[in-house]
DNA sequence: AGAGTGATGGGACTAAGTCTCATCACTTAG
DNA sequence: CTAAGTGATGAGACTTAGTCCCATCACTCT
Protein backbone atom coordinates (compact mmCIF):
# COMPACT_ATOMS: atom_id res chain seq x y z
CA UNK A 1 0.00 0.00 0.00
CA UNK A 2 2.19 2.77 1.13
CA UNK A 3 4.50 3.69 -2.03
CA UNK A 4 6.68 6.93 -2.82
CA UNK A 5 6.75 8.73 0.72
CA UNK A 6 4.47 7.06 2.90
CA UNK A 7 1.54 9.06 4.88
CA UNK A 8 0.54 11.80 2.53
CA UNK A 9 -2.46 12.47 4.10
CA UNK A 10 -0.30 13.18 7.64
CA UNK A 11 2.09 14.92 6.13
CA UNK A 12 -0.94 17.68 4.81
CA UNK A 13 -1.73 18.16 7.58
CA UNK A 14 1.22 18.82 9.07
CA UNK A 15 1.96 21.27 6.30
CA UNK A 16 -1.64 22.73 6.10
CA UNK A 17 -1.15 22.97 10.24
CA UNK A 18 1.82 25.19 9.61
CA UNK A 19 0.65 27.73 6.97
CA UNK A 20 -2.51 28.50 8.08
CA UNK A 21 -0.62 29.37 11.70
CA UNK A 22 1.56 31.31 9.63
CA UNK A 23 -0.03 33.30 6.99
CA UNK A 24 -3.70 32.20 8.11
CA UNK A 25 -6.65 30.01 6.90
CA UNK A 26 -7.78 32.35 3.40
CA UNK A 27 -3.93 33.41 2.91
CA UNK A 28 -3.24 29.60 2.12
CA UNK A 29 -4.21 27.85 -1.30
CA UNK A 30 -4.43 24.24 -1.25
CA UNK A 31 -2.05 23.84 -3.83
CA UNK A 32 0.84 25.53 -1.27
CA UNK A 33 -0.28 23.35 1.23
CA UNK A 34 0.14 20.11 -1.53
CA UNK A 35 3.19 21.95 -2.19
CA UNK A 36 4.74 22.17 0.67
CA UNK A 37 4.08 18.47 1.79
CA UNK A 38 5.64 17.31 -1.68
CA UNK A 39 2.32 16.58 -3.37
CA UNK A 40 -0.49 18.18 -5.58
CA UNK A 41 -3.69 19.64 -5.62
CA UNK A 42 -5.10 16.46 -7.07
CA UNK A 43 -3.65 14.35 -3.98
CA UNK A 44 -4.81 16.75 -1.24
CA UNK A 45 -8.58 16.19 -2.44
CA UNK A 46 -7.69 12.83 -2.85
CA UNK A 47 -7.51 12.44 0.70
CA UNK A 48 -9.83 15.35 2.20
CA UNK A 49 -12.88 15.94 0.71
CA UNK A 50 -12.25 19.83 0.92
CA UNK A 51 -9.54 22.34 2.34
CA UNK A 52 -11.61 22.52 5.50
CA UNK A 53 -11.31 18.83 6.08
CA UNK A 54 -7.64 18.63 6.75
CA UNK A 55 -8.52 19.92 9.87
CA UNK A 56 -10.99 18.07 10.97
CA UNK A 57 -10.18 14.04 10.19
CA UNK A 58 -10.86 10.97 11.72
CA UNK A 59 -14.58 12.50 13.83
CA UNK A 60 -16.21 9.73 12.11
CA UNK A 61 -13.92 7.53 14.43
CA UNK A 62 -14.58 9.09 17.13
CA UNK A 63 -18.22 9.63 16.62
CA UNK A 64 -18.05 5.95 16.14
CA UNK A 65 -16.77 5.62 19.70
CA UNK A 66 -19.19 7.31 21.09
CA UNK A 67 -22.19 5.20 20.02
CA UNK A 68 -20.30 1.74 20.88
CA UNK A 69 -19.56 3.68 24.26
CA UNK A 70 -23.10 3.81 24.58
CA UNK A 71 -24.58 0.86 23.08
CA UNK A 72 -21.56 -0.99 25.68
CA UNK A 73 -22.86 0.65 28.55
CA UNK A 74 -24.58 -1.58 31.40
CA UNK A 75 -27.91 -2.54 30.75
CA UNK A 76 -29.80 -1.03 34.25
CA UNK A 77 -26.99 2.23 32.83
CA UNK A 78 -29.48 5.81 32.83
CA UNK A 79 -28.70 7.56 29.76
CA UNK A 80 -26.33 10.12 32.07
CA UNK A 81 -24.39 7.50 32.78
CA UNK A 82 -24.48 5.95 29.18
CA UNK A 83 -23.23 9.07 27.83
CA UNK A 84 -20.22 8.95 30.88
CA UNK A 85 -19.44 5.47 28.96
CA UNK A 86 -19.20 7.03 25.45
CA UNK A 87 -17.01 10.20 26.98
CA UNK A 88 -14.01 7.27 28.48
CA UNK A 89 -15.09 5.60 25.65
CA UNK A 90 -13.54 7.98 22.74
CA UNK A 91 -10.87 8.72 25.05
CA UNK A 92 -8.73 5.59 23.07
CA UNK A 93 -9.71 8.02 19.74
CA UNK A 94 -7.89 10.99 21.64
CA UNK A 95 -4.11 9.98 20.96
CA UNK A 96 -1.08 12.06 22.40
CA UNK A 97 -0.30 12.85 18.85
CA UNK A 98 -3.42 14.28 18.89
CA UNK A 99 -2.90 16.20 21.50
CA UNK A 100 -0.15 17.51 20.18
CA UNK A 101 -1.20 19.82 17.59
CA UNK A 102 -4.47 20.37 19.62
CA UNK A 103 -3.75 23.94 20.67
CA UNK A 104 -2.39 24.94 17.35
CA UNK A 105 -5.30 23.19 15.37
CA UNK A 106 -7.93 24.78 18.06
CA UNK A 107 -6.30 28.44 17.55
CA UNK A 108 -6.54 27.87 13.74
CA UNK A 109 -10.17 27.06 13.88
CA UNK A 110 -11.11 29.56 16.22
CA UNK A 111 -9.37 32.47 13.98
CA UNK A 112 -11.76 31.33 10.85
CA UNK A 113 -15.54 31.26 10.58
CA UNK A 114 -15.37 28.79 7.28
CA UNK A 115 -13.78 26.25 10.04
CA UNK A 116 -16.18 26.76 13.30
CA UNK A 117 -18.61 26.25 10.42
CA UNK A 118 -17.07 22.57 10.26
CA UNK A 119 -16.52 22.00 13.92
CA UNK A 120 -20.20 22.88 14.53
CA UNK A 121 -21.19 20.43 11.84
CA UNK A 122 -18.94 17.74 13.62
CA UNK A 123 -20.69 18.49 17.00
CA UNK A 124 -23.98 17.98 15.77
CA UNK A 125 -22.73 15.26 14.25
CA UNK A 126 -21.38 13.61 17.56
CA UNK A 127 -24.77 14.77 19.12
CA UNK A 128 -26.81 13.01 16.74
CA UNK A 129 -25.07 10.19 17.18
CA UNK A 130 -25.16 9.71 20.62
CA UNK A 131 -28.90 10.06 20.84
CA UNK A 132 -29.84 7.90 18.03
CA UNK A 133 -27.32 5.49 20.44
CA UNK A 134 -29.42 6.54 23.32
CA UNK A 135 -32.93 6.27 21.36
CA UNK A 136 -31.76 2.32 20.44
CA UNK A 137 -31.46 1.63 24.37
CA UNK A 138 -34.87 2.38 24.40
CA UNK A 139 -34.63 6.13 25.94
CA UNK A 140 -37.13 8.43 24.66
CA UNK A 141 -36.11 10.98 21.91
CA UNK A 142 -36.75 14.36 24.16
CA UNK A 143 -34.52 12.64 26.66
CA UNK A 144 -32.11 11.20 24.39
CA UNK A 145 -31.50 14.76 22.91
CA UNK A 146 -31.22 16.67 25.85
CA UNK A 147 -28.58 13.57 27.16
CA UNK A 148 -26.72 14.05 23.93
CA UNK A 149 -26.74 18.34 23.93
CA UNK A 150 -25.28 17.47 27.49
CA UNK A 151 -22.22 15.32 26.45
CA UNK A 152 -21.53 17.27 23.74
CA UNK A 153 -21.44 20.09 26.19
CA UNK A 154 -19.00 17.99 28.78
CA UNK A 155 -17.12 16.70 26.00
CA UNK A 156 -16.05 20.07 24.29
CA UNK A 157 -15.15 21.19 27.97
CA UNK A 158 -13.10 18.48 28.44
CA UNK A 159 -11.68 18.19 25.71
CA UNK A 160 -10.32 21.66 26.18
CA UNK A 161 -9.28 20.60 29.61
CA UNK A 162 -7.48 17.80 28.87
CA UNK A 163 -5.29 19.84 25.97
CA UNK A 164 -4.48 22.52 28.32
CA UNK A 165 -3.70 20.16 31.31
CA UNK A 166 -2.99 16.95 29.80
CA UNK A 167 -3.80 13.95 31.76
CA UNK A 168 -5.94 10.87 31.41
CA UNK A 169 -9.11 12.23 29.27
CA UNK A 170 -11.24 9.64 30.34
CA UNK A 171 -10.77 11.04 33.97
CA UNK A 172 -11.35 14.75 32.86
CA UNK A 173 -14.71 13.99 30.89
CA UNK A 174 -15.87 12.11 34.07
CA UNK A 175 -15.32 14.97 35.91
CA UNK A 176 -16.78 17.61 33.34
CA UNK A 177 -19.81 15.92 33.41
CA UNK A 178 -20.39 15.62 36.67
CA UNK A 179 -20.02 19.57 36.94
CA UNK A 180 -22.13 19.85 33.70
CA UNK A 181 -25.12 17.51 36.03
CA UNK A 182 -24.60 19.62 38.98
CA UNK A 183 -25.11 23.34 36.70
CA UNK A 184 -28.31 21.12 35.62
CA UNK A 185 -29.21 20.14 39.04
CA UNK A 186 -28.47 23.85 39.98
CA UNK A 187 -30.98 24.97 36.89
CA UNK A 188 -33.43 23.18 38.34
CA UNK A 189 -33.51 24.17 41.85
CA UNK A 190 -32.47 27.67 41.96
CA UNK A 191 -35.93 28.47 40.61
CA UNK B 1 -34.28 54.10 -1.10
CA UNK B 2 -35.95 51.62 -3.73
CA UNK B 3 -35.26 51.90 -6.98
CA UNK B 4 -36.09 50.10 -10.41
CA UNK B 5 -37.58 46.61 -9.46
CA UNK B 6 -37.81 46.98 -5.59
CA UNK B 7 -37.33 43.90 -2.82
CA UNK B 8 -34.19 42.62 -4.85
CA UNK B 9 -33.48 40.36 -1.41
CA UNK B 10 -36.74 39.41 -1.63
CA UNK B 11 -36.81 37.93 -4.74
CA UNK B 12 -33.15 36.71 -4.68
CA UNK B 13 -34.72 34.63 -1.95
CA UNK B 14 -37.73 33.24 -3.41
CA UNK B 15 -35.87 32.81 -7.14
CA UNK B 16 -33.16 30.16 -5.54
CA UNK B 17 -35.75 28.35 -2.96
CA UNK B 18 -37.72 27.50 -6.22
CA UNK B 19 -34.32 26.84 -8.10
CA UNK B 20 -32.81 24.61 -5.09
CA UNK B 21 -36.25 22.86 -4.53
CA UNK B 22 -36.96 22.19 -8.58
CA UNK B 23 -33.45 20.79 -9.54
CA UNK B 24 -31.04 20.36 -5.96
CA UNK B 25 -28.90 22.85 -4.18
CA UNK B 26 -26.02 21.92 -5.81
CA UNK B 27 -27.32 22.39 -9.51
CA UNK B 28 -28.29 25.52 -8.69
CA UNK B 29 -25.89 28.05 -9.78
CA UNK B 30 -25.36 31.13 -8.18
CA UNK B 31 -25.88 33.04 -11.72
CA UNK B 32 -28.64 31.18 -12.51
CA UNK B 33 -30.48 32.28 -9.10
CA UNK B 34 -29.77 36.02 -10.14
CA UNK B 35 -30.81 35.61 -13.64
CA UNK B 36 -34.37 34.26 -12.95
CA UNK B 37 -34.37 37.42 -10.20
CA UNK B 38 -34.04 39.74 -12.95
CA UNK B 39 -30.36 40.30 -11.62
CA UNK B 40 -26.77 39.65 -11.71
CA UNK B 41 -24.53 37.68 -9.86
CA UNK B 42 -22.61 41.15 -8.85
CA UNK B 43 -26.16 41.70 -7.49
CA UNK B 44 -26.57 38.66 -5.54
CA UNK B 45 -23.07 39.19 -3.42
CA UNK B 46 -23.53 42.35 -2.55
CA UNK B 47 -26.65 41.01 -0.57
CA UNK B 48 -25.61 37.55 0.47
CA UNK B 49 -22.29 36.91 1.70
CA UNK B 50 -22.25 33.59 0.07
CA UNK B 51 -24.68 31.10 -2.01
CA UNK B 52 -25.92 29.53 1.58
CA UNK B 53 -26.65 32.66 2.82
CA UNK B 54 -29.28 33.43 1.03
CA UNK B 55 -31.45 30.74 3.38
CA UNK B 56 -30.42 32.56 6.33
CA UNK B 57 -30.53 35.50 6.20
CA UNK B 58 -31.96 37.59 8.96
CA UNK B 59 -30.75 35.54 12.09
CA UNK B 60 -28.63 37.89 13.35
CA UNK B 61 -31.90 39.65 14.36
CA UNK B 62 -33.56 36.61 15.73
CA UNK B 63 -30.61 35.98 17.90
CA UNK B 64 -30.33 39.65 18.93
CA UNK B 65 -33.95 39.50 20.18
CA UNK B 66 -33.16 36.33 22.20
CA UNK B 67 -30.48 38.51 23.88
CA UNK B 68 -32.23 41.51 24.92
CA UNK B 69 -35.16 38.81 25.98
CA UNK B 70 -32.64 37.43 28.17
CA UNK B 71 -31.39 40.88 29.02
CA UNK B 72 -35.42 42.23 29.63
CA UNK B 73 -36.40 39.04 31.71
CA UNK B 74 -37.24 39.91 35.42
CA UNK B 75 -34.68 40.32 38.16
CA UNK B 76 -35.43 37.50 39.93
CA UNK B 77 -36.45 34.95 37.61
CA UNK B 78 -33.71 32.14 36.93
CA UNK B 79 -31.87 30.73 34.01
CA UNK B 80 -34.47 29.21 32.34
CA UNK B 81 -36.95 31.69 33.04
CA UNK B 82 -34.86 33.90 31.31
CA UNK B 83 -34.45 31.73 28.04
CA UNK B 84 -38.41 31.53 27.95
CA UNK B 85 -38.58 35.38 27.81
CA UNK B 86 -35.80 34.81 24.87
CA UNK B 87 -37.97 32.28 23.09
CA UNK B 88 -40.99 34.47 23.77
CA UNK B 89 -39.20 37.83 22.73
CA UNK B 90 -38.36 35.87 19.45
CA UNK B 91 -41.62 34.95 17.78
CA UNK B 92 -41.45 39.09 17.42
CA UNK B 93 -39.40 38.19 14.01
CA UNK B 94 -40.78 34.61 13.15
CA UNK B 95 -43.52 36.51 11.00
CA UNK B 96 -46.09 35.13 9.10
CA UNK B 97 -44.36 35.08 6.10
CA UNK B 98 -41.32 33.78 7.26
CA UNK B 99 -43.19 30.44 8.05
CA UNK B 100 -45.36 30.50 4.45
CA UNK B 101 -41.70 29.11 3.02
CA UNK B 102 -40.71 27.42 6.08
CA UNK B 103 -41.00 24.00 5.62
CA UNK B 104 -39.98 24.31 1.67
CA UNK B 105 -36.67 26.21 3.04
CA UNK B 106 -36.48 22.68 5.84
CA UNK B 107 -36.33 20.25 3.36
CA UNK B 108 -33.77 22.13 1.29
CA UNK B 109 -31.60 22.55 4.06
CA UNK B 110 -32.28 18.94 5.02
CA UNK B 111 -31.08 17.40 1.51
CA UNK B 112 -27.52 19.38 1.59
CA UNK B 113 -24.22 19.30 3.67
CA UNK B 114 -23.17 22.59 3.40
CA UNK B 115 -26.56 23.98 4.41
CA UNK B 116 -26.85 21.62 7.31
CA UNK B 117 -23.70 22.95 8.34
CA UNK B 118 -24.37 26.86 7.77
CA UNK B 119 -27.20 25.68 10.18
CA UNK B 120 -25.59 24.62 12.71
CA UNK B 121 -22.95 27.69 12.84
CA UNK B 122 -26.24 29.57 13.09
CA UNK B 123 -27.25 27.62 16.19
CA UNK B 124 -24.30 27.77 17.66
CA UNK B 125 -24.91 31.55 17.30
CA UNK B 126 -28.01 31.77 18.97
CA UNK B 127 -26.08 29.85 22.07
CA UNK B 128 -23.61 31.88 22.98
CA UNK B 129 -25.87 35.07 22.18
CA UNK B 130 -28.36 33.51 25.18
CA UNK B 131 -25.34 32.27 27.05
CA UNK B 132 -23.28 35.57 26.99
CA UNK B 133 -26.71 37.45 27.76
CA UNK B 134 -27.26 35.51 31.00
CA UNK B 135 -23.42 35.14 31.88
CA UNK B 136 -24.48 39.55 31.68
CA UNK B 137 -27.36 38.99 34.39
CA UNK B 138 -24.69 37.26 37.19
CA UNK B 139 -25.71 33.27 35.50
CA UNK B 140 -22.11 31.43 36.39
CA UNK B 141 -20.83 30.62 32.63
CA UNK B 142 -21.48 26.28 32.60
CA UNK B 143 -25.05 27.17 34.19
CA UNK B 144 -25.07 29.64 31.34
CA UNK B 145 -24.17 27.39 28.54
CA UNK B 146 -26.28 24.70 29.91
CA UNK B 147 -29.34 26.54 30.07
CA UNK B 148 -28.62 28.14 26.36
CA UNK B 149 -27.95 24.64 24.79
CA UNK B 150 -31.34 23.39 26.39
CA UNK B 151 -32.77 26.77 25.44
CA UNK B 152 -31.47 25.92 21.68
CA UNK B 153 -32.78 22.50 22.00
CA UNK B 154 -35.89 24.09 22.37
CA UNK B 155 -36.29 26.75 19.93
CA UNK B 156 -35.38 24.08 17.35
CA UNK B 157 -38.12 21.61 18.30
CA UNK B 158 -40.64 24.38 18.65
CA UNK B 159 -40.08 26.30 15.25
CA UNK B 160 -40.69 22.38 14.20
CA UNK B 161 -43.61 22.17 15.26
CA UNK B 162 -45.12 25.97 15.37
CA UNK B 163 -44.26 25.08 10.83
CA UNK B 164 -46.25 22.38 11.03
CA UNK B 165 -49.28 23.36 13.31
CA UNK B 166 -49.03 27.02 13.03
CA UNK B 167 -50.21 28.95 16.38
CA UNK B 168 -48.13 32.00 18.20
CA UNK B 169 -44.85 30.56 18.50
CA UNK B 170 -44.86 31.97 22.13
CA UNK B 171 -47.05 29.51 23.21
CA UNK B 172 -45.63 26.69 21.42
CA UNK B 173 -41.55 27.74 22.35
CA UNK B 174 -43.53 27.86 26.03
CA UNK B 175 -44.78 24.68 25.81
CA UNK B 176 -41.54 23.02 24.54
CA UNK B 177 -38.81 24.06 26.75
CA UNK B 178 -41.82 22.81 29.56
CA UNK B 179 -41.39 19.36 28.14
CA UNK B 180 -37.71 19.90 27.76
CA UNK B 181 -37.35 20.78 31.48
CA UNK B 182 -39.41 17.59 32.01
CA UNK B 183 -36.59 15.63 30.35
CA UNK B 184 -34.02 17.40 32.50
CA UNK B 185 -35.64 16.75 35.17
CA UNK B 186 -36.40 12.93 34.01
CA UNK B 187 -32.82 12.21 33.31
CA UNK B 188 -31.79 13.41 37.16
CA UNK B 189 -34.78 11.70 38.97
CA UNK B 190 -34.28 8.35 36.49
CA UNK B 191 -30.66 7.16 38.08
C1' DA C 1 -30.87 71.51 -15.78
C1' DG C 2 -26.99 69.63 -13.22
C1' DA C 3 -24.50 67.58 -9.38
C1' DG C 4 -24.85 63.91 -6.07
C1' DT C 5 -26.09 59.22 -4.31
C1' DG C 6 -26.91 54.54 -4.15
C1' DA C 7 -27.93 50.36 -6.46
C1' DT C 8 -26.89 47.72 -10.46
C1' DG C 9 -24.29 45.62 -14.66
C1' DG C 10 -20.22 43.85 -16.60
C1' DG C 11 -16.10 41.79 -16.87
C1' DA C 12 -11.59 40.36 -15.22
C1' DC C 13 -9.49 37.64 -11.85
C1' DT C 14 -8.28 34.04 -8.05
C1' DA C 15 -8.98 29.83 -5.95
C1' DA C 16 -11.93 25.71 -4.69
C1' DG C 17 -13.36 21.59 -6.31
C1' DT C 18 -14.32 17.97 -10.22
C1' DC C 19 -12.94 14.99 -13.77
C1' DT C 20 -10.20 12.36 -16.93
C1' DC C 21 -6.19 10.32 -18.45
C1' DA C 22 -1.36 9.29 -18.32
C1' DT C 23 2.34 7.71 -15.41
C1' DC C 24 5.00 5.71 -11.92
C1' DA C 25 6.27 2.60 -7.94
C1' DC C 26 5.69 -1.64 -6.43
C1' DT C 27 3.61 -6.48 -6.42
C1' DT C 28 2.88 -10.93 -8.17
C1' DA C 29 2.10 -14.58 -11.54
C1' DG C 30 4.46 -17.17 -15.00
C1' DC D 1 13.67 -12.45 -14.69
C1' DT D 2 10.08 -10.41 -17.06
C1' DA D 3 5.42 -8.89 -17.92
C1' DA D 4 0.90 -7.95 -16.53
C1' DG D 5 -1.64 -5.86 -12.77
C1' DT D 6 -2.76 -2.53 -9.02
C1' DG D 7 -3.08 1.51 -6.53
C1' DA D 8 -1.42 6.02 -5.67
C1' DT D 9 0.09 10.07 -7.88
C1' DG D 10 0.78 13.93 -11.54
C1' DA D 11 -1.01 16.94 -14.96
C1' DG D 12 -4.12 19.78 -16.93
C1' DA D 13 -8.70 21.20 -18.49
C1' DC D 14 -12.91 22.78 -16.78
C1' DT D 15 -16.87 24.79 -13.85
C1' DT D 16 -18.29 27.73 -10.37
C1' DA D 17 -17.93 30.46 -5.97
C1' DG D 18 -16.46 34.62 -4.54
C1' DT D 19 -13.71 39.27 -5.02
C1' DC D 20 -12.75 43.66 -7.13
C1' DC D 21 -13.07 47.57 -9.86
C1' DC D 22 -15.28 50.65 -12.68
C1' DA D 23 -18.89 52.25 -15.66
C1' DT D 24 -23.73 53.17 -15.77
C1' DC D 25 -28.32 54.06 -14.60
C1' DA D 26 -32.38 55.63 -11.80
C1' DC D 27 -33.70 58.81 -8.84
C1' DT D 28 -33.18 63.02 -5.59
C1' DC D 29 -32.20 67.46 -4.33
C1' DT D 30 -30.63 71.97 -5.21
Amino acid sequence: MGRWEPDAPERLVLAALDLFTEQGYENTAVAQIAERAGLTKSTFFRHFRDKREVLFGGQEVLAEMLTSGIAGAPEQAGPLAAVEAALVAVSAGLTEERRAHGPQRLAVIAGNVELRERDALKMVGFSTAMAEALCRRGVPELEASVAAELGVLAFRRGYHRWLENGGDFAEVARRTLREVRAAVAGLEGGE
